[in-house]
DNA sequence: AATGAATGAGCTTTCATTCAT
DNA sequence: TATGAATGAAAGCTCATTCAT
């Protein structure tokens, strides 16, 4: 039983400093850029002292690695979710944008990090490449297979991997910006027929 | 008298040293990010004081600034000068197309400057805004004269804008990871060809 | 019952944990130095945990001074072990330094680490006078009676114990440089034939 | 001319920050010790800015090492500066310990410094025996030669000269703790006369 | 006795900027 | 114009020590 006096708020096992420092770093990073974001800044508004920042993460650079990971297995799995077997390759490939776009304006600040992070020498080439691969290999596998249905026009395949993800990166930067339109069928439509358009055969 | 393109913008002297810390502030910011590049470090590599640098420009933002808007009245000059009256749409947009990327790719360190700085927080909102509308105008009275004529779909104009902007730095970003297809008309006709699918009416 | 040479020290239960940390903590402080050696290192390369280690000694300090004082009895019990009745002044006096020089040939580290702290200011003047005086205490009786009896040259008797004092540093420098030469007899006469002619009454 | 009220005292050319910070280190480093003090106390102490030490010396331990150095050189300077022609070797040998002795006692936080840090590993190992060696060197000669003229033990040379240094530490020792002796010519001369014997042919 | 997450003061170093020359 | 020594606030990180378990 606990009374006014004696809240039992603060006797939840706080094994999550780790995960509040995360938090808070994912928004100030945002919102400030890596270098602009101090560790004392992070560690103080995640309410653990500066020591423990650096028990949890040794660098700086570690603690955004590993927010970068954190994420990128979070959005993977949100995209693995909701693929449903049946269907023609066409709705498939709908199903994943809509996935994508739905995640990114259900977790703004997260794609936001993406946008700024996933492209920039602050994340080790490796580690970037790693995520990036594990999620495009996906659709290569789906472009490969359209073009050998008929479906999908023969480009390289790379130019295409590149304008896929171009055309996402630019669909939630709209959708983010413009949050109202977000459930608006018209646009969201239109914005997975610009995509589907360039990709099909004609 | 000035056009879209090419606002007036005052003209410093280009004294020697004040290009060589320009060009080196280029080279060091796209290199090792701007927090990531000391004011010592340009003066040195540029060759000349500390001093010499503060005298030019009064805070490192202001340099940062100076480089961003010198870097696009290039960029729009460049495309301005490839302009020719006369053919259809299309041809219209694909010469747009091309010249873009062929700045990009005789111009790739500038290109990654564009790529990293144009959407960061480091540089003021109203000057980005500026430098892109200024260029994204075009493109929009484009789109809608092509809507009119019934060669270009009637998706909302502000994503039909921010996904050509999309494209763009997909392909440019292609091109110069892989310098030796800049030139290959197979894949340069294949990136203008997903573009303009995109766009067209169907 | 206690002598000069081993005064009473508490004796703390050496468990295994207290024991691998004074190692631990031996061999980092002679390499590392006393600020350079933290203490989280000590505790894990000694395979216990932070805690254990303010468990045992409650201050870094603290378990320096544990530190001195072991090293300081084990050489106080080595020289007495070897202290033979019988004999001239002479005899004792070279018995005595060879066991001295023994000694630090077979504990080259805790020599090492007599040199480097025994006029730290690391360690309380109170403890090193006390670790001092017991060993040199001795020394001194030896001298005045050597002086009594005509074999000892009559030198001021701090200058002589500070000159016995740097003249053994000197010969354990020399032997724990050169390893190969502490069994060799001719350098080992040598190094008492250099302290004794310093010493002896002409 | 100057009056009270616009003193002069300020106009030197403060060129000697430098000199300021070297000599505050010195001081501090003696009595403190190298981890013991902070480079913010040393700018503080000596009147400049934290970023002024660090103008002039990179690391702390450049600091420490030009100080080394620096004193290293005044005192073999300060020996050279003492040496006579003429005079047979024991002259010689007594001239050069005299002086020594005198620079130590002339300048006894610069002898603290020595013996606290010319065997510590706070120094690189190369700028250490560097400047060991260049005295040494000195010594080696003198005490061969008079080996060829029969004045001296025929002992290893290595170990004669690592016993030399102890008994010149142990002197200086001597004479820094009891400061009013060091002008006693009978201490004076009782401390040469230990040393000359140890080294001398019987 | 033993653990190790948490703490926060303190450290060395960096860096944009100033100013006397 | 040009210089570079000087500044000092602020940064990332360390570490002896505590304490709930």
């Amino acid at each position: 039983m606990t009374t006014l006096l004696s809240p039992n708020v603060e006797h939840k096992p706080m094994t999550d400093k780790r995960q509040a420092i995360l938090d808070t770093a994912l928004s100030l990073f945002v919102s400030q850029g890596f270098h602009g974001t101090s560790t004392a800044s992070i560690a103080k508004q995640a309410g653990v002292a500066t020591g423990t920042l650096f028990h949890h993460f040794p660098t700086k650079e570690v603690l955004m690695e590993s927010l970068f990971l954190t994420i990128k297995q979070e959005f993977a799995n949100a995209l693995l979710l909701n693929i449903k077997e049946g269907g023609d390759l066409k709705e498939h490939a709908e199903q994943l944008w809509q996935s994508a776009i739905d995640w990114s304006i259900d977790n703004p600040i997260k794609q936001l990090f993406f946008q700024q992070y996933s492209m920039s020498p602050m994340i080790a080439a490796s580690i970037r490449e790693q995520a990036m691969n594990s999620i495009l290999g996906f659709i290569a596998q789906l472009i490969q297979k359209g073009q050998l249905m008929g479906l999908i026009s023969h480009y390289p395949i790379e130019l295409m991997l590149e304008n896929c993800h171009g055309q996402y990166l630019a669909a939630t930067r709209y959708f983010i910006d413009n949050p109202e339109l977000g459930k608006d069928k018209h646009h969201r439509d239109a914005s997975f027929a610009l995509f589907w358009k360039a990709l099909r055969a004609d």
